[in-house]
DNA sequence: CCTTGTGTGATATATTTAGTATAACATATG
DNA sequence: CATATGTTATACTAAATATATCACACAAGG
Protein backbone atom coordinates (compact mmCIF):
# COMPACT_ATOMS: atom_id res chain seq x y z
CA UNK A 1 0.00 0.00 0.00
CA UNK A 2 0.83 3.67 -0.81
CA UNK A 3 1.13 5.83 2.03
CA UNK A 4 1.42 9.45 0.99
CA UNK A 5 1.72 12.57 3.28
CA UNK A 6 1.20 15.83 3.07
CA UNK A 7 4.03 17.85 5.08
CA UNK A 8 1.84 21.18 4.56
CA UNK A 9 -1.38 20.08 5.89
CA UNK A 10 -2.17 21.17 9.16
CA UNK A 11 -3.02 17.47 10.04
CA UNK A 12 -0.02 15.97 12.06
CA UNK A 13 2.26 13.31 10.34
CA UNK A 14 1.28 11.05 13.17
CA UNK A 15 -2.48 11.36 12.79
CA UNK A 16 -2.49 11.41 8.64
CA UNK A 17 -0.42 7.94 9.22
CA UNK A 18 -3.02 6.37 11.23
CA UNK A 19 -5.76 7.60 9.49
CA UNK A 20 -4.53 6.12 5.87
CA UNK A 21 -3.85 2.84 7.70
CA UNK A 22 -6.97 2.50 8.83
CA UNK A 23 -8.13 3.44 5.43
CA UNK A 24 -6.42 0.86 3.99
CA UNK A 25 -7.89 -1.79 6.61
CA UNK A 26 -10.91 -0.52 5.49
CA UNK A 27 -10.46 -0.97 1.94
CA UNK A 28 -9.30 -4.57 2.42
CA UNK A 29 -5.47 -3.19 1.30
CA UNK A 30 -4.52 -4.34 4.62
CA UNK A 31 -5.96 -8.13 6.11
CA UNK A 32 -5.69 -9.28 9.27
CA UNK A 33 -2.91 -11.11 10.35
CA UNK A 34 -0.48 -8.61 7.56
CA UNK A 35 2.65 -7.45 8.51
CA UNK A 36 2.99 -3.50 8.87
CA UNK A 37 6.43 -2.46 7.84
CA UNK A 38 8.94 -1.78 10.56
CA UNK A 39 9.01 1.84 12.08
CA UNK A 40 12.65 1.95 10.66
CA UNK A 41 11.70 1.22 7.22
CA UNK A 42 8.58 2.94 6.69
CA UNK A 43 10.16 5.87 8.16
CA UNK A 44 12.98 5.85 5.72
CA UNK A 45 10.49 5.25 2.71
CA UNK A 46 8.44 8.43 3.83
CA UNK A 47 11.19 9.99 4.88
CA UNK A 48 10.37 10.80 7.99
CA UNK A 49 11.53 9.77 11.70
CA UNK A 50 11.65 6.30 13.30
CA UNK A 51 9.71 7.42 16.12
CA UNK A 52 7.06 9.78 14.55
CA UNK A 53 5.99 6.29 12.79
CA UNK A 54 6.10 4.53 16.00
CA UNK A 55 3.79 6.53 17.73
CA UNK A 56 1.37 6.51 15.10
CA UNK A 57 1.84 2.37 15.53
CA UNK A 58 1.49 2.76 19.16
CA UNK A 59 -1.97 4.70 18.95
CA UNK A 60 -3.29 2.41 16.50
CA UNK A 61 -2.20 -0.40 19.08
CA UNK A 62 -4.28 1.57 21.73
CA UNK A 63 -7.50 1.61 19.55
CA UNK A 64 -7.32 -1.60 19.16
CA UNK A 65 -6.20 -1.95 15.21
CA UNK A 66 -2.77 -3.33 15.30
CA UNK A 67 -0.90 -5.68 17.85
CA UNK A 68 2.67 -5.14 18.27
CA UNK A 69 4.94 -8.14 18.56
CA UNK A 70 8.67 -7.58 19.09
CA UNK A 71 9.54 -10.43 16.83
CA UNK A 72 7.47 -9.17 13.62
CA UNK A 73 6.73 -5.75 13.98
CA UNK A 74 3.03 -4.44 13.62
CA UNK A 75 0.23 -6.65 12.83
CA UNK A 76 -3.22 -5.83 11.78
CA UNK A 77 -5.20 -7.13 14.36
CA UNK A 78 -9.08 -5.72 14.73
CA UNK A 79 -9.74 -5.85 18.41
CA UNK A 80 -13.96 -5.15 17.83
CA UNK A 81 -15.55 -3.40 20.76
CA UNK A 82 -18.61 -2.29 18.71
CA UNK A 83 -20.71 -0.47 21.66
CA UNK A 84 -17.43 1.77 22.13
CA UNK A 85 -17.16 2.12 18.21
CA UNK A 86 -20.51 3.18 18.14
CA UNK A 87 -20.63 5.78 20.80
CA UNK A 88 -17.13 7.21 18.99
CA UNK A 89 -18.49 7.07 15.62
CA UNK A 90 -21.53 8.89 17.08
CA UNK A 91 -19.97 11.90 18.58
CA UNK A 92 -17.34 12.13 15.55
CA UNK A 93 -20.79 12.12 13.02
CA UNK A 94 -22.51 14.97 15.51
CA UNK A 95 -19.83 16.99 14.99
CA UNK A 96 -19.76 16.39 11.07
CA UNK A 97 -23.13 16.81 10.42
CA UNK A 98 -23.80 20.02 12.47
CA UNK A 99 -21.70 21.72 10.00
CA UNK A 100 -23.25 20.17 7.13
CA UNK A 101 -26.62 21.31 8.62
CA UNK A 102 -25.65 24.67 9.04
CA UNK A 103 -24.92 24.47 5.52
CA UNK A 104 -27.70 23.68 3.83
CA UNK A 105 -26.71 19.61 3.42
CA UNK A 106 -30.09 17.62 4.13
CA UNK A 107 -30.13 14.11 5.72
CA UNK A 108 -30.70 12.69 2.15
CA UNK A 109 -27.50 14.19 1.25
CA UNK A 110 -25.78 12.62 3.95
CA UNK A 111 -27.36 9.05 3.19
CA UNK A 112 -25.76 9.45 -0.33
CA UNK A 113 -22.82 9.66 1.09
CA UNK A 114 -22.26 7.43 3.55
CA UNK A 115 -23.47 4.69 0.62
CA UNK A 116 -21.26 6.22 -2.20
CA UNK A 117 -18.21 5.83 0.69
CA UNK A 118 -19.48 2.32 1.96
CA UNK A 119 -19.38 1.12 -1.84
CA UNK A 120 -16.34 2.58 -2.30
CA UNK A 121 -14.82 0.61 0.55
CA UNK A 122 -16.65 -2.65 -0.68
CA UNK A 123 -18.53 -3.00 2.03
CA UNK B 1 -26.75 29.12 25.10
CA UNK B 2 -25.00 27.30 27.56
CA UNK B 3 -21.33 26.70 26.38
CA UNK B 4 -18.94 24.31 28.35
CA UNK B 5 -15.63 23.56 27.61
CA UNK B 6 -13.46 20.44 29.32
CA UNK B 7 -10.23 21.49 30.13
CA UNK B 8 -8.68 18.36 30.19
CA UNK B 9 -9.48 17.34 26.94
CA UNK B 10 -7.01 16.84 24.47
CA UNK B 11 -9.01 19.28 21.81
CA UNK B 12 -7.94 22.92 21.84
CA UNK B 13 -10.52 25.51 23.75
CA UNK B 14 -10.76 27.55 20.74
CA UNK B 15 -11.91 24.23 18.81
CA UNK B 16 -14.44 23.32 21.75
CA UNK B 17 -15.65 26.50 21.31
CA UNK B 18 -16.09 26.54 17.37
CA UNK B 19 -17.75 23.28 17.43
CA UNK B 20 -19.58 23.84 20.51
CA UNK B 21 -20.87 26.97 18.67
CA UNK B 22 -21.90 25.31 15.40
CA UNK B 23 -23.81 22.90 17.20
CA UNK B 24 -26.01 25.44 18.61
CA UNK B 25 -26.64 27.04 14.86
CA UNK B 26 -27.38 23.47 14.30
CA UNK B 27 -30.16 22.91 17.06
CA UNK B 28 -31.31 26.40 16.29
CA UNK B 29 -29.85 27.51 19.72
CA UNK B 30 -28.67 30.31 18.01
CA UNK B 31 -30.30 32.01 14.80
CA UNK B 32 -29.19 33.91 11.82
CA UNK B 33 -28.71 37.70 12.93
CA UNK B 34 -28.65 36.86 16.40
CA UNK B 35 -25.80 38.38 17.92
CA UNK B 36 -23.08 36.05 20.09
CA UNK B 37 -21.51 37.23 23.31
CA UNK B 38 -18.62 39.63 22.78
CA UNK B 39 -14.98 38.25 22.86
CA UNK B 40 -14.51 39.89 26.64
CA UNK B 41 -17.90 38.62 27.84
CA UNK B 42 -17.75 35.05 26.74
CA UNK B 43 -14.17 34.88 27.93
CA UNK B 44 -14.84 36.18 31.30
CA UNK B 45 -17.89 33.97 31.66
CA UNK B 46 -16.05 30.59 30.66
CA UNK B 47 -12.89 31.61 32.34
CA UNK B 48 -10.65 31.99 29.58
CA UNK B 49 -8.67 34.63 27.77
CA UNK B 50 -9.91 36.89 25.51
CA UNK B 51 -7.85 36.29 22.57
CA UNK B 52 -9.12 32.49 22.57
CA UNK B 53 -12.14 33.42 21.65
CA UNK B 54 -11.06 35.79 19.43
CA UNK B 55 -9.28 33.28 17.75
CA UNK B 56 -12.66 30.56 17.49
CA UNK B 57 -14.92 33.75 15.82
CA UNK B 58 -12.13 34.63 13.50
CA UNK B 59 -12.21 30.81 12.57
CA UNK B 60 -16.33 30.48 12.49
CA UNK B 61 -16.03 33.84 10.33
CA UNK B 62 -13.26 31.84 7.88
CA UNK B 63 -15.57 29.09 7.54
CA UNK B 64 -18.54 31.24 6.78
CA UNK B 65 -20.78 30.88 10.28
CA UNK B 66 -20.61 34.39 11.33
CA UNK B 67 -19.79 37.74 10.45
CA UNK B 68 -17.67 40.29 12.34
CA UNK B 69 -19.14 43.78 13.00
CA UNK B 70 -16.68 46.13 14.98
CA UNK B 71 -19.76 48.04 16.25
CA UNK B 72 -21.53 44.75 17.03
CA UNK B 73 -19.55 41.74 17.40
CA UNK B 74 -20.02 38.27 15.83
CA UNK B 75 -23.31 37.89 14.64
CA UNK B 76 -24.70 34.44 13.49
CA UNK B 77 -24.76 34.58 9.22
CA UNK B 78 -24.12 31.03 7.36
CA UNK B 79 -22.58 31.62 3.96
CA UNK B 80 -23.79 28.74 2.53
CA UNK B 81 -21.52 26.97 -0.42
CA UNK B 82 -22.75 23.67 -0.50
CA UNK B 83 -20.46 22.39 -3.33
CA UNK B 84 -17.41 23.55 -0.64
CA UNK B 85 -19.44 21.85 2.17
CA UNK B 86 -20.19 18.75 0.46
CA UNK B 87 -16.48 17.99 -0.24
CA UNK B 88 -15.77 18.86 3.09
CA UNK B 89 -18.19 16.63 4.36
CA UNK B 90 -17.18 13.87 2.86
CA UNK B 91 -13.76 13.88 3.36
CA UNK B 92 -14.62 14.10 6.74
CA UNK B 93 -16.84 10.89 6.24
CA UNK B 94 -14.37 8.80 4.98
CA UNK B 95 -11.91 8.94 7.91
CA UNK B 96 -14.92 8.50 10.42
CA UNK B 97 -16.18 5.56 8.50
CA UNK B 98 -13.24 4.00 7.60
CA UNK B 99 -12.94 3.67 11.43
CA UNK B 100 -16.36 2.43 11.99
CA UNK B 101 -15.88 -0.10 9.66
CA UNK B 102 -12.92 -2.00 10.74
CA UNK B 103 -14.96 -2.31 14.15
CA UNK B 104 -17.46 -3.84 12.61
CA UNK B 105 -20.02 -1.41 12.02
CA UNK B 106 -22.23 -2.00 9.13
CA UNK B 107 -23.89 1.16 6.71
CA UNK B 108 -27.31 0.09 8.21
CA UNK B 109 -25.97 1.35 11.98
CA UNK B 110 -24.13 4.48 10.31
CA UNK B 111 -27.95 5.56 8.66
CA UNK B 112 -29.37 5.09 11.56
CA UNK B 113 -26.96 7.48 13.22
CA UNK B 114 -27.26 9.62 10.79
CA UNK B 115 -31.18 10.15 11.31
CA UNK B 116 -30.79 9.85 15.00
CA UNK B 117 -28.52 12.72 14.92
CA UNK B 118 -30.81 14.85 12.41
CA UNK B 119 -34.14 13.89 14.30
CA UNK B 120 -32.19 15.20 17.56
CA UNK B 121 -30.95 18.27 15.64
CA UNK B 122 -34.71 18.93 14.89
CA UNK B 123 -33.64 18.54 10.68
C1' DC C 1 -16.68 65.85 24.86
C1' DC C 2 -16.20 61.97 27.36
C1' DT C 3 -16.96 57.38 28.74
C1' DT C 4 -17.89 52.84 27.45
C1' DG C 5 -17.90 48.75 24.70
C1' DT C 6 -16.80 46.83 20.22
C1' DG C 7 -12.99 44.22 17.43
C1' DT C 8 -8.12 44.45 16.35
C1' DG C 9 -3.23 44.59 16.84
C1' DA C 10 1.36 44.03 18.97
C1' DT C 11 4.34 42.07 22.29
C1' DA C 12 5.86 38.96 25.77
C1' DT C 13 5.84 34.66 28.23
C1' DA C 14 4.88 29.91 29.72
C1' DT C 15 3.43 25.39 28.52
C1' DT C 16 2.59 21.64 25.68
C1' DT C 17 2.93 19.11 21.44
C1' DA C 18 5.33 17.55 17.23
C1' DG C 19 9.18 16.10 15.09
C1' DT C 20 13.96 15.08 14.71
C1' DA C 21 18.60 13.20 16.06
C1' DT C 22 21.28 9.80 18.50
C1' DA C 23 22.26 6.16 21.24
C1' DA C 24 21.51 2.14 23.65
C1' DC C 25 18.96 -2.09 25.12
C1' DA C 26 16.48 -6.77 25.03
C1' DT C 27 15.02 -10.13 22.18
C1' DA C 28 14.20 -13.21 18.41
C1' DT C 29 15.95 -15.06 13.89
C1' DG C 30 19.08 -17.26 10.89
C1' DC D 1 27.53 -13.74 15.91
C1' DA D 2 25.19 -10.57 12.82
C1' DT D 3 20.85 -8.76 11.90
C1' DA D 4 16.33 -6.86 12.52
C1' DT D 5 12.62 -6.15 15.54
C1' DG D 6 10.25 -2.91 19.08
C1' DT D 7 11.49 -0.20 23.11
C1' DT D 8 13.47 3.27 25.94
C1' DA D 9 16.04 7.34 27.07
C1' DT D 10 17.89 11.88 26.34
C1' DA D 11 18.32 16.24 24.08
C1' DC D 12 17.03 19.60 20.98
C1' DT D 13 14.31 22.65 17.72
C1' DA D 14 10.07 24.37 16.09
C1' DA D 15 5.36 25.13 16.30
C1' DA D 16 0.95 25.42 18.54
C1' DT D 17 -1.72 26.77 22.54
C1' DA D 18 -3.02 29.83 26.01
C1' DT D 19 -2.42 33.63 28.88
C1' DA D 20 -1.23 38.47 30.22
C1' DT D 21 -0.93 43.31 29.09
C1' DC D 22 -1.24 47.37 26.60
C1' DA D 23 -2.82 50.21 23.05
C1' DC D 24 -5.52 51.67 19.00
C1' DA D 25 -9.66 52.90 15.98
C1' DC D 26 -14.37 53.26 15.90
C1' DA D 27 -19.20 53.76 17.17
C1' DA D 28 -22.92 54.59 20.60
C1' DG D 29 -24.93 57.07 24.34
C1' DG D 30 -25.15 60.35 27.91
Amino acid sequence: MIIEIDFNSDEAIYVQLCNQIILGIATSQFREGEQLPSVRQLAETIGINMHTVNKAYSILQQEGFVKIDRRRGAIIAIDIDKLRALKEAQSELAVVLARAMCKGIGRDDIHALVDQIYDHYGG
